[in-house]
DNA sequence: CACTGATGTGCACTGCGTGCAAGTCTCTGC
DNA sequence: GCAGAGACTTGCACGCAGTGCACATCAGTG
Protein backbone atom coordinates (compact mmCIF):
# COMPACT_ATOMS: atom_id res chain seq x y z
CA UNK A 1 0.00 0.00 0.00
CA UNK A 2 1.22 3.35 -1.10
CA UNK A 3 -1.18 5.86 0.84
CA UNK A 4 0.90 8.94 2.07
CA UNK A 5 4.60 8.67 0.10
CA UNK A 6 6.05 9.80 3.39
CA UNK A 7 4.67 12.58 5.70
CA UNK A 8 7.83 13.44 7.38
CA UNK A 9 10.02 13.95 4.48
CA UNK A 10 7.57 15.97 2.44
CA UNK A 11 6.19 17.80 5.65
CA UNK A 12 10.36 19.21 6.17
CA UNK A 13 10.54 19.64 2.96
CA UNK A 14 8.18 22.28 2.58
CA UNK A 15 8.99 24.06 5.92
CA UNK A 16 12.58 24.31 4.66
CA UNK A 17 11.53 25.83 1.10
CA UNK A 18 9.46 27.66 2.59
CA UNK A 19 12.11 28.83 5.22
CA UNK A 20 14.39 29.71 2.30
CA UNK A 21 12.29 32.04 0.56
CA UNK A 22 11.35 33.83 3.49
CA UNK A 23 14.58 34.47 4.69
CA UNK A 24 15.52 35.56 0.83
CA UNK A 25 12.90 38.18 1.05
CA UNK A 26 13.92 39.63 4.14
CA UNK A 27 17.30 40.22 2.81
CA UNK A 28 16.47 40.80 -0.32
CA UNK A 29 14.53 43.60 1.13
CA UNK A 30 17.28 45.13 3.82
CA UNK A 31 20.52 44.66 1.06
CA UNK A 32 18.70 44.76 -2.50
CA UNK A 33 18.61 41.94 -4.64
CA UNK A 34 21.51 42.57 -6.56
CA UNK A 35 23.68 42.95 -3.54
CA UNK A 36 22.73 39.83 -1.95
CA UNK A 37 24.65 36.32 -2.33
CA UNK A 38 23.11 33.24 -2.63
CA UNK A 39 25.54 31.91 -0.60
CA UNK A 40 24.12 34.76 2.45
CA UNK A 41 20.57 33.29 1.58
CA UNK A 42 21.74 30.21 2.45
CA UNK A 43 23.95 30.81 5.25
CA UNK A 44 21.33 33.06 6.93
CA UNK A 45 18.72 29.63 6.67
CA UNK A 46 20.95 27.51 8.05
CA UNK A 47 21.81 25.12 4.95
CA UNK A 48 24.54 25.14 2.28
CA UNK A 49 24.74 26.53 -0.97
CA UNK A 50 24.16 23.88 -2.41
CA UNK A 51 20.84 22.36 -0.91
CA UNK A 52 19.70 25.67 -1.30
CA UNK A 53 19.70 24.88 -5.08
CA UNK A 54 18.12 21.25 -4.08
CA UNK A 55 15.34 23.57 -3.53
CA UNK A 56 15.57 26.47 -6.26
CA UNK A 57 16.86 26.22 -9.41
CA UNK A 58 18.32 29.67 -9.56
CA UNK A 59 18.30 32.32 -7.61
CA UNK A 60 15.12 34.25 -9.44
CA UNK A 61 13.34 30.95 -8.07
CA UNK A 62 14.10 32.12 -4.75
CA UNK A 63 12.96 35.41 -5.38
CA UNK A 64 9.64 34.61 -7.23
CA UNK A 65 9.19 31.03 -6.24
CA UNK A 66 7.38 32.50 -3.33
CA UNK A 67 4.47 32.86 -5.47
CA UNK A 68 5.03 30.90 -8.53
CA UNK A 69 2.19 29.15 -7.91
CA UNK A 70 -0.01 31.88 -7.98
CA UNK A 71 -0.60 31.09 -11.46
CA UNK A 72 -2.01 27.88 -10.53
CA UNK A 73 -4.74 29.59 -7.98
CA UNK A 74 -5.34 31.91 -10.49
CA UNK A 75 -5.97 29.11 -13.63
CA UNK A 76 -8.12 27.05 -11.14
CA UNK A 77 -10.39 30.27 -10.42
CA UNK A 78 -10.81 30.56 -13.81
CA UNK A 79 -11.87 27.41 -14.30
CA UNK A 80 -14.51 28.14 -11.76
CA UNK A 81 -16.15 30.74 -13.54
CA UNK A 82 -19.29 29.94 -15.55
CA UNK A 83 -18.52 29.01 -19.41
CA UNK A 84 -20.07 31.32 -20.52
CA UNK A 85 -19.02 34.14 -19.21
CA UNK A 86 -17.31 36.69 -21.15
CA UNK A 87 -13.42 35.59 -20.74
CA UNK A 88 -11.97 39.27 -19.59
CA UNK A 89 -15.25 38.92 -16.56
CA UNK A 90 -13.24 35.83 -15.93
CA UNK A 91 -9.65 36.88 -15.94
CA UNK A 92 -10.40 39.69 -14.08
CA UNK A 93 -12.33 37.43 -11.19
CA UNK A 94 -9.88 35.25 -11.79
CA UNK A 95 -6.74 37.98 -11.24
CA UNK A 96 -8.89 38.41 -7.88
CA UNK A 97 -7.19 35.67 -5.83
CA UNK A 98 -4.43 37.56 -5.66
CA UNK A 99 -6.27 39.45 -3.04
CA UNK A 100 -7.41 36.89 -0.99
CA UNK A 101 -3.84 35.46 -0.48
CA UNK A 102 -3.32 35.82 3.41
CA UNK A 103 -0.67 38.50 4.24
CA UNK A 104 -1.23 42.03 5.59
CA UNK A 105 -1.11 45.60 2.94
CA UNK A 106 2.20 46.48 4.06
CA UNK A 107 3.63 43.02 3.44
CA UNK A 108 2.46 42.68 0.08
CA UNK A 109 3.79 45.99 -1.02
CA UNK A 110 7.24 45.19 0.40
CA UNK A 111 7.02 42.15 -1.79
CA UNK A 112 5.87 43.67 -4.86
CA UNK A 113 8.26 46.23 -4.55
CA UNK A 114 11.12 44.07 -4.19
CA UNK A 115 9.99 42.03 -6.89
CA UNK A 116 8.55 44.88 -9.37
CA UNK A 117 11.27 47.40 -8.89
CA UNK A 118 14.73 45.43 -9.35
CA UNK A 119 15.76 45.19 -13.11
CA UNK A 120 17.36 41.58 -12.68
CA UNK A 121 13.84 40.32 -12.00
CA UNK A 122 12.41 41.51 -15.25
CA UNK A 123 13.83 38.02 -16.54
CA UNK A 124 11.55 36.14 -13.54
CA UNK A 125 8.81 38.28 -14.39
CA UNK A 126 8.97 37.33 -18.23
CA UNK A 127 9.30 33.50 -17.01
CA UNK A 128 5.91 33.70 -15.09
CA UNK A 129 4.17 35.78 -17.53
CA UNK A 130 4.56 32.19 -19.83
CA UNK A 131 3.91 30.16 -17.41
CA UNK A 132 0.44 31.89 -16.79
CA UNK A 133 0.23 31.87 -20.45
CA UNK A 134 0.52 28.77 -21.11
CA UNK A 135 -2.22 27.42 -18.46
CA UNK A 136 -4.59 30.47 -18.97
CA UNK A 137 -4.82 30.06 -22.48
CA UNK A 138 -6.30 26.77 -22.85
CA UNK A 139 -9.00 27.84 -20.45
CA UNK A 140 -9.83 30.87 -22.30
CA UNK A 141 -9.84 29.06 -26.04
CA UNK A 142 -12.91 26.93 -25.87
CA UNK A 143 -14.97 30.36 -24.64
CA UNK A 144 -14.44 31.82 -28.19
CA UNK A 145 -16.18 31.80 -31.14
CA UNK A 146 -15.26 29.14 -33.81
CA UNK A 147 -12.81 30.85 -36.15
CA UNK A 148 -9.67 28.50 -36.96
CA UNK A 149 -7.27 30.61 -35.00
CA UNK A 150 -8.61 30.59 -31.47
CA UNK A 151 -5.97 28.88 -29.84
CA UNK A 152 -3.85 32.14 -31.15
CA UNK A 153 -6.64 34.34 -29.78
CA UNK A 154 -6.32 32.39 -26.89
CA UNK A 155 -2.98 33.37 -26.01
CA UNK A 156 -3.15 36.34 -27.38
CA UNK A 157 -6.32 37.07 -24.77
CA UNK A 158 -4.24 35.99 -22.12
CA UNK A 159 -1.26 37.48 -22.83
CA UNK A 160 -2.68 41.04 -22.92
CA UNK A 161 -4.69 40.22 -20.04
CA UNK A 162 -1.43 39.90 -18.09
CA UNK A 163 0.41 42.66 -19.68
CA UNK A 164 -2.51 44.25 -17.91
CA UNK A 165 -2.13 43.48 -14.60
CA UNK A 166 1.46 43.91 -14.81
CA UNK A 167 1.49 47.06 -16.17
CA UNK A 168 -1.36 47.98 -13.46
CA UNK A 169 1.07 46.13 -10.22
CA UNK A 170 4.02 47.99 -11.49
CA UNK A 171 1.59 51.34 -11.60
CA UNK A 172 0.64 50.37 -8.03
CA UNK A 173 4.03 50.20 -6.57
CA UNK A 174 5.25 53.47 -8.12
CA UNK A 175 1.88 55.11 -6.50
CA UNK A 176 3.41 53.04 -2.91
CA UNK A 177 0.45 51.14 -2.89
CA UNK A 178 -2.02 53.92 -2.20
CA UNK A 179 -4.37 53.17 -5.48
CA UNK A 180 -6.93 49.80 -5.96
CA UNK A 181 -4.66 47.48 -7.79
CA UNK A 182 -7.94 46.51 -9.55
CA UNK A 183 -9.03 50.09 -10.18
CA UNK A 184 -6.13 50.90 -11.83
CA UNK A 185 -6.16 47.36 -13.67
CA UNK A 186 -9.81 48.00 -14.97
CA UNK A 187 -7.81 51.21 -16.40
CA UNK A 188 -5.59 49.49 -18.08
CA UNK A 189 -7.87 46.90 -20.19
CA UNK A 190 -10.56 49.99 -20.95
CA UNK A 191 -7.60 51.98 -22.28
CA UNK A 192 -6.68 49.35 -24.43
CA UNK A 193 -10.17 47.58 -25.01
CA UNK A 194 -11.99 51.34 -25.73
CA UNK A 195 -12.29 51.96 -29.12
CA UNK A 196 -10.83 55.47 -30.74
CA UNK B 1 36.72 72.75 -34.00
CA UNK B 2 34.72 69.35 -33.15
CA UNK B 3 33.28 68.22 -36.14
CA UNK B 4 33.25 64.53 -36.85
CA UNK B 5 34.32 62.87 -33.30
CA UNK B 6 36.60 60.98 -36.05
CA UNK B 7 35.50 58.82 -39.03
CA UNK B 8 37.50 55.74 -38.77
CA UNK B 9 37.32 55.12 -35.42
CA UNK B 10 33.92 55.38 -35.11
CA UNK B 11 33.88 53.49 -38.58
CA UNK B 12 35.66 50.00 -37.56
CA UNK B 13 33.93 50.22 -34.62
CA UNK B 14 30.34 50.04 -36.02
CA UNK B 15 31.85 47.14 -38.63
CA UNK B 16 33.44 44.82 -35.39
CA UNK B 17 30.26 45.24 -33.51
CA UNK B 18 28.56 44.27 -36.68
CA UNK B 19 30.80 41.50 -37.50
CA UNK B 20 30.33 39.77 -33.74
CA UNK B 21 27.43 40.18 -34.15
CA UNK B 22 27.06 38.23 -37.36
CA UNK B 23 29.33 35.80 -35.76
CA UNK B 24 27.37 34.82 -33.30
CA UNK B 25 23.88 34.72 -34.91
CA UNK B 26 26.01 31.90 -37.17
CA UNK B 27 27.22 29.71 -34.06
CA UNK B 28 23.87 29.90 -32.51
CA UNK B 29 22.31 28.63 -35.40
CA UNK B 30 24.91 25.88 -35.53
CA UNK B 31 25.21 24.87 -31.94
CA UNK B 32 22.47 26.29 -29.94
CA UNK B 33 22.42 29.18 -28.34
CA UNK B 34 23.41 27.79 -24.61
CA UNK B 35 25.47 25.60 -26.07
CA UNK B 36 27.82 28.90 -27.38
CA UNK B 37 30.16 30.26 -25.21
CA UNK B 38 31.05 34.09 -25.32
CA UNK B 39 34.83 32.67 -25.52
CA UNK B 40 34.19 30.69 -29.07
CA UNK B 41 32.20 33.83 -30.66
CA UNK B 42 35.12 36.16 -29.58
CA UNK B 43 37.52 33.98 -30.76
CA UNK B 44 35.15 32.97 -33.98
CA UNK B 45 35.29 36.87 -34.55
CA UNK B 46 38.80 37.25 -34.02
CA UNK B 47 39.10 39.23 -30.65
CA UNK B 48 39.77 38.54 -27.22
CA UNK B 49 36.74 37.70 -25.20
CA UNK B 50 37.21 40.81 -22.47
CA UNK B 51 37.05 43.03 -26.28
CA UNK B 52 33.91 41.54 -26.50
CA UNK B 53 32.35 42.90 -23.77
CA UNK B 54 33.32 46.25 -24.57
CA UNK B 55 31.19 45.77 -27.91
CA UNK B 56 28.47 44.11 -25.96
CA UNK B 57 27.25 43.80 -22.09
CA UNK B 58 26.42 40.88 -22.24
CA UNK B 59 25.71 37.17 -23.70
CA UNK B 60 22.04 38.25 -24.39
CA UNK B 61 22.72 42.14 -25.73
CA UNK B 62 24.89 39.78 -28.32
CA UNK B 63 22.45 37.96 -29.59
CA UNK B 64 19.59 40.35 -29.26
CA UNK B 65 21.74 43.89 -30.10
CA UNK B 66 21.61 42.92 -33.53
CA UNK B 67 18.12 44.01 -33.31
CA UNK B 68 18.06 46.36 -30.58
CA UNK B 69 17.74 49.20 -32.44
CA UNK B 70 14.43 48.44 -34.18
CA UNK B 71 12.80 49.89 -31.17
CA UNK B 72 14.00 53.81 -32.04
CA UNK B 73 13.19 52.91 -35.57
CA UNK B 74 9.60 52.14 -34.72
CA UNK B 75 9.45 54.91 -32.43
CA UNK B 76 10.92 57.21 -35.02
CA UNK B 77 7.78 55.95 -37.31
CA UNK B 78 5.16 56.35 -35.14
CA UNK B 79 6.57 59.79 -34.59
CA UNK B 80 5.82 60.41 -38.28
CA UNK B 81 2.63 59.83 -38.18
CA UNK B 82 -0.20 62.11 -37.97
CA UNK B 83 -1.38 63.15 -34.92
CA UNK B 84 -4.64 62.51 -34.75
CA UNK B 85 -4.43 59.34 -36.16
CA UNK B 86 -5.56 56.37 -33.81
CA UNK B 87 -2.84 55.23 -31.86
CA UNK B 88 -3.87 51.48 -32.79
CA UNK B 89 -3.47 52.44 -36.37
CA UNK B 90 -0.25 54.17 -36.05
CA UNK B 91 1.38 51.68 -33.83
CA UNK B 92 0.78 49.17 -36.66
CA UNK B 93 1.83 51.36 -39.16
CA UNK B 94 5.06 51.36 -36.97
CA UNK B 95 5.54 47.92 -36.69
CA UNK B 96 5.88 47.62 -40.29
CA UNK B 97 9.30 49.04 -40.50
CA UNK B 98 10.42 45.69 -39.24
CA UNK B 99 9.35 44.32 -42.81
CA UNK B 100 11.42 46.98 -44.43
CA UNK B 101 14.71 45.59 -42.62
CA UNK B 102 16.62 44.62 -45.14
CA UNK B 103 17.63 41.08 -45.13
CA UNK B 104 16.11 37.83 -46.89
CA UNK B 105 12.97 36.00 -45.83
CA UNK B 106 14.49 32.82 -44.81
CA UNK B 107 17.61 34.93 -43.33
CA UNK B 108 14.75 36.69 -41.19
CA UNK B 109 12.86 33.68 -40.23
CA UNK B 110 16.21 31.72 -39.08
CA UNK B 111 16.68 34.83 -37.10
CA UNK B 112 13.75 35.01 -35.51
CA UNK B 113 13.80 31.10 -34.70
CA UNK B 114 16.66 31.32 -33.07
CA UNK B 115 15.83 34.33 -31.36
CA UNK B 116 12.23 33.17 -30.27
CA UNK B 117 12.67 29.37 -29.96
CA UNK B 118 14.98 30.19 -26.85
CA UNK B 119 14.08 29.91 -24.01
CA UNK B 120 17.33 31.19 -21.88
CA UNK B 121 16.50 34.33 -24.11
CA UNK B 122 13.00 35.19 -22.74
CA UNK B 123 14.39 37.57 -20.37
CA UNK B 124 16.09 39.37 -23.39
CA UNK B 125 12.92 40.05 -25.01
CA UNK B 126 11.11 41.46 -21.66
CA UNK B 127 14.51 43.64 -21.48
CA UNK B 128 13.39 45.03 -25.28
CA UNK B 129 9.68 44.73 -24.82
CA UNK B 130 10.04 47.21 -21.67
CA UNK B 131 12.52 49.38 -23.71
CA UNK B 132 10.15 49.79 -26.29
CA UNK B 133 7.43 50.59 -24.03
CA UNK B 134 9.34 53.47 -22.68
CA UNK B 135 9.92 54.89 -26.15
CA UNK B 136 6.68 54.45 -27.42
CA UNK B 137 4.09 55.38 -24.17
CA UNK B 138 5.12 59.23 -23.95
CA UNK B 139 4.57 59.40 -27.57
CA UNK B 140 1.23 57.77 -27.84
CA UNK B 141 0.17 59.63 -24.30
CA UNK B 142 -0.67 63.02 -25.98
CA UNK B 143 -2.46 61.09 -28.33
CA UNK B 144 -5.31 60.49 -25.52
CA UNK B 145 -7.93 62.13 -24.22
CA UNK B 146 -7.35 64.11 -21.12
CA UNK B 147 -8.45 61.60 -18.34
CA UNK B 148 -5.93 62.17 -15.31
CA UNK B 149 -4.20 58.72 -16.11
CA UNK B 150 -3.36 58.98 -19.85
CA UNK B 151 0.52 58.35 -18.90
CA UNK B 152 -0.58 55.32 -17.05
CA UNK B 153 -2.94 54.22 -20.07
CA UNK B 154 -0.51 55.07 -22.71
CA UNK B 155 1.62 52.69 -21.11
CA UNK B 156 -0.86 50.41 -21.26
CA UNK B 157 -1.52 50.17 -24.83
CA UNK B 158 2.33 50.24 -25.92
CA UNK B 159 2.32 47.35 -23.36
CA UNK B 160 -0.72 45.42 -25.18
CA UNK B 161 0.04 46.62 -28.73
CA UNK B 162 4.05 45.25 -28.58
CA UNK B 163 2.26 42.01 -26.63
CA UNK B 164 0.07 40.87 -29.34
CA UNK B 165 3.19 41.58 -32.09
CA UNK B 166 5.32 39.63 -29.32
CA UNK B 167 2.33 37.21 -29.66
CA UNK B 168 2.17 37.19 -33.37
CA UNK B 169 5.60 36.26 -33.65
CA UNK B 170 5.97 33.88 -31.74
CA UNK B 171 3.12 31.89 -33.82
CA UNK B 172 4.64 33.12 -36.79
CA UNK B 173 8.02 31.36 -35.88
CA UNK B 174 5.50 28.14 -35.14
CA UNK B 175 3.94 27.83 -38.16
CA UNK B 176 7.24 28.23 -40.33
CA UNK B 177 6.92 31.57 -41.37
CA UNK B 178 4.25 30.43 -43.66
CA UNK B 179 1.52 32.82 -42.56
CA UNK B 180 1.91 37.15 -42.90
CA UNK B 181 3.31 38.13 -40.07
CA UNK B 182 0.62 41.43 -40.16
CA UNK B 183 -2.19 39.12 -40.50
CA UNK B 184 -1.39 37.49 -37.48
CA UNK B 185 -0.71 40.98 -35.68
CA UNK B 186 -4.05 42.27 -36.74
CA UNK B 187 -6.11 38.82 -35.44
CA UNK B 188 -4.47 39.41 -32.26
CA UNK B 189 -5.30 42.85 -31.39
CA UNK B 190 -8.71 41.96 -32.88
CA UNK B 191 -9.11 39.31 -30.46
CA UNK B 192 -8.76 41.23 -27.54
CA UNK B 193 -10.10 44.57 -28.66
CA UNK B 194 -13.24 42.68 -29.93
CA UNK B 195 -15.97 42.95 -26.91
CA UNK B 196 -17.55 39.63 -26.32
C1' DC C 1 58.01 62.95 -34.00
C1' DA C 2 56.36 63.07 -29.44
C1' DC C 3 51.79 63.32 -26.98
C1' DT C 4 47.02 62.17 -25.71
C1' DG C 5 43.28 59.55 -25.55
C1' DA C 6 40.71 55.65 -27.09
C1' DT C 7 40.87 50.84 -27.69
C1' DG C 8 42.58 45.78 -27.32
C1' DT C 9 43.95 42.37 -24.27
C1' DG C 10 45.50 39.43 -20.42
C1' DC C 11 44.76 38.43 -15.60
C1' DA C 12 42.47 37.82 -11.57
C1' DC C 13 38.26 37.74 -9.18
C1' DT C 14 33.17 37.33 -7.86
C1' DG C 15 28.96 34.95 -8.37
C1' DC C 16 25.62 31.62 -10.41
C1' DG C 17 24.70 27.03 -11.47
C1' DT C 18 25.90 21.84 -11.95
C1' DG C 19 27.97 17.07 -11.56
C1' DC C 20 29.98 13.95 -8.49
C1' DA C 21 31.05 11.48 -4.48
C1' DA C 22 31.02 11.09 -0.08
C1' DG C 23 28.31 11.11 4.46
C1' DT C 24 23.86 11.26 7.13
C1' DC C 25 19.14 10.52 8.03
C1' DT C 26 14.30 8.28 7.18
C1' DC C 27 11.48 4.75 6.26
C1' DT C 28 10.87 -0.27 5.06
C1' DG C 29 11.12 -5.28 5.43
C1' DC C 30 12.71 -8.86 8.05
C1' DG D 1 15.25 -3.69 16.69
C1' DC D 2 18.14 -3.94 12.96
C1' DA D 3 20.11 -3.86 8.41
C1' DG D 4 19.62 -2.20 3.90
C1' DA D 5 17.36 0.83 0.24
C1' DG D 6 16.72 5.33 -0.88
C1' DA D 7 16.36 10.26 -0.18
C1' DC D 8 18.65 14.57 1.63
C1' DT D 9 22.79 17.29 2.85
C1' DT D 10 27.10 18.83 2.01
C1' DG D 11 31.72 19.84 0.24
C1' DC D 12 34.52 20.01 -3.83
C1' DA D 13 35.65 21.02 -8.29
C1' DC D 14 34.14 22.63 -12.47
C1' DG D 15 32.46 25.83 -16.40
C1' DC D 16 30.72 30.08 -17.76
C1' DA D 17 29.16 35.06 -17.50
C1' DG D 18 30.58 39.41 -16.32
C1' DT D 19 33.84 43.13 -14.17
C1' DG D 20 37.91 45.85 -12.58
C1' DC D 21 42.53 46.81 -13.40
C1' DA D 22 46.83 47.50 -15.51
C1' DC D 23 49.50 47.47 -19.49
C1' DA D 24 50.24 47.47 -24.48
C1' DT D 25 48.91 49.40 -28.82
C1' DC D 26 47.34 52.42 -32.22
C1' DA D 27 44.82 56.41 -34.44
C1' DG D 28 44.89 61.19 -34.67
C1' DT D 29 46.96 66.09 -33.08
C1' DG D 30 50.26 69.77 -32.83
Amino acid sequence: MVQKPTPIREQTRAVVRSLLAQTALELFAAKGYDDTTVEEVAAAAGVSRRTLFNYFRSKEDLALGGISEQGELIAARFAERPADEDPWASLRAAFRVLEEIETTAERRLEVVTILFGNESLRPGHAEKQARWQDLLAPLIEPRLPDSGRRAFEARAIAAAAITCLQAALEEWVRRGGRVDLFELYDTAVQAIRRLA
